[in-house]
RNA sequence: GGCCCGUUCGUCUAGGGGUUAGGACAGGAGAUUUUCAUUCUUCAAACAGGGGUUCGAUUCCCCUACGGGCUACCA
């Protein structure tokens, strides 16, 4: 590495929300920074007026603050380097483009979009390149004069990047090492549009360049437009301040082929997003805890070597390298993601879960009116949590009464003895709350005495309380429901039961 | 089609010229828990194929196959 101060830089499109692949680069991008004590960079893609969404910028800039990232400079924070936003940078990539034309590298095109389909569709594998730019509408193959009308009448024209005949460009990728491309294979890359905003490829290389990046990383499908960059970086005289570049594997679908898409979500049921975006749940919604997210995005392409899998941001920053992420796509594993966050709520206290779970259940109309109350519960749930979700199944009737019970593992065993057995049961509560070991052994006296086996009794307990077969241990519950509330569903469900 | 990248259990991966090829998720079996989950024990499961190089290749090289990406005035 250079003397250069680490900064790097996360540029995502606001055109199609922030997917995983997208989340995970900020994750790689905010790691190295940080690991360096260097600036995470948040500059934003919104050259591309007509998919341009409304919110796109904050709904990024709250993905990363839910996940714990914030960039030291964005749009919102501002920084020495701004403006952060392309549009708003327009003028400084026409000042470039030109010259590049000026300096030869560079020239005018004035084809049209149906002249360029046309071709496209009439010439076998046409590129636009050194092979046809002679007989195309450019200021290569016009004459000087007719160019000169063409641009004072201000016909709509790009400016497109004068690729090199026959030169190989090579550079070193930090995950794949040396990659060399034939600049016979590339195509003249349109730079500035006629609507006058760059293309991504002139952006990047701009940007960069003056933002003082010193890495950049970016998904693997970018790897065959980086001898362009490499190009622009040589021909602007920039050469000496390219940043190193890294290349991430692509995160796959689940199942089948191809790299995730939006669409894959709701094919299969799990988010592709960190948030809400576009009506669809994202992890948070899902009942995701940001630390799992975090976690599981990271070991998607990366480990430490060690075989150890739960990390902290902190830990992520303290351990995590370049060298060690994989060169493969990985594909996407809901189901361990699900197995992230049941070990980070398992690991979290009560007190750090609290919000949390009050927002679950307050969803569900649940108001919680004491914080000691619901703490205790959540340490004694919390085990049994997969998401956040969860919470509501799992401690919902320590607040309302179930509202159905699992009838058929009670019914077709019921009998008058059970009944006599519960309405005594009952009778024992009142007086003294018990504690959960005390009532448990005055419930197995009293069976024994009744001649009941234990575990027949102990079901419709459980059922009387919670509604179904699940939950802790049902003296447990009873006893933080208190003798009233116990006898009080008792009550209630034999009257079903008996029936 | 062309170019580029990749390939270890079903999935994520460790390893690396000589290993019983290790771990995790998911799956199977069992123990604990008179529910369910947790936890614990345990089982099954992989080096794409072919050529080299080498005493020896899963590891290095080449080819093939397969997978992926890109091939827009999208990023």
């Amino acid at each position: 590495m250079s003397d250069k101060r680490v900064r790097v830089r996360f540029a995502p499109s606001p055109t199609g929300g922030l997917h995983l692949g997208g989340v995970r680069t900020a994750l790689f991008n905010y790691l190295f920074a940080k690991k360096h004590n260097g600036d995470f960079i948040l500059r934003v893609e919104d050259t591309d007026q007509s998919r341009y969404v409304e919110g796109a910028e904050q709904y990024i800039i709250d993905c990363l603050n839910w996940c714990g990232i914030s960039p030291d400079e964005s749009p919102v924070t501002q920084g020495n380097y701004g403006p952060y936003r392309q549009s708003e940078r327009k003028s400084l990539y026409r000042q470039y483009a030109e010259k590049l034309v000026m300096d030869g590298h560079a020239y005018y095109a004035f084809d049209t979009t149906e002249e360029l389909e046309r071709n496209r569709k009439e010439v076998p594998n046409f590129q636009y390149g050194h092979a046809y730019r002679k007989s195309l509408r450019n200021s290569i193959a016009l004459p000087q004069h007719e160019v000169d009308a063409l641009l004072a009448a201000h016909t709509p024209h790009v400016i497109r990047l004068k690729v090199p005949e026959d030169q190989s460009v090579s550079f070193t990728d930090i995950i794949r090492g040396r990659v060399t491309f034939e600049t016979n294979q590339v195509d003249d890359k349109v730079l500035l549009k006629a609507d006058g905003m760059p293309t991504y490829h002139l952006a990047v290389v701009v940007d960069d360049y003056l933002m003082q990046i010193s890495h950049a990383f970016r998904g693997e499908e970018w790897l065959p437009s980086a001898p362009v960059h490499l190009l622009l970086w040589d021909y602007l005289g920039w050469k000496a301040d390219m940043p190193k570049w890294a290349h991430l594997p692509l995160i796959l679908k689940p199942d089948g082929n191809g790299k995730l898409s939006k669409r894959d979500g709701a094919r299969l049921g799990f988010p592709v997003y960190a948030m809400n975006w576009d009506g669809v749940d994202g992890f948070k919604e899902m009942g995701f805890l940001p630390e799992a997210f975090v976690n599981f995005l990271a070991t998607l392409g990366w480990n430490d070597g060690t075989g150890q899998e739960v990390f902290s941001l902190e830990e992520l920053i303290q351990k995590f390298s370049l060298e060690r992420i994989s060169k493969a796509g990985a594909r996407f594993d809901f189901e361990k993601a699900k197995w992230y966050n049941a070990e980070w709520i398992k690991k979290q206290t009560a007190e750090r879960l609290k919000e949390k779970v009050k927002t679950v259940l307050a969803d569900k109309g649940i108001d919680i009116k004491s914080d000691a109350y619901l703490l205790t519960i959540i340490d004694l749930i919390k085990d049994r949590c997969v998401l956040l979700t969860d919470f509501y199944q799992q401690a919902g009737y320590f607040f309302e009464k179930p509202k159905e019970y699992d009838l058929n593992s009670v019914k077709p065993k019921w009998t008058d003895d059970k009944t006599d057995f519960f309405n005594a049961f009952k009778a024992l509560l009142i007086g003294t709350e018990l504690t959960a070991v005390d009532m448990e052994a005055k419930f197995k006296a009293l069976a024994e005495e009744k001649e009941l086996k234990t575990g027949d009794v102990m079901l419709p307990f459980r059922i009387m309380l919670v509604g179904g077969k699940f939950g802790p241990h049902v003296f447990d519950i009873a006893a933080l429901l208190g003798k009233d509330e116990t006898i009080n569903r008792i009550e209630k469900a034999l009257i079903t039961f008996a029936n």
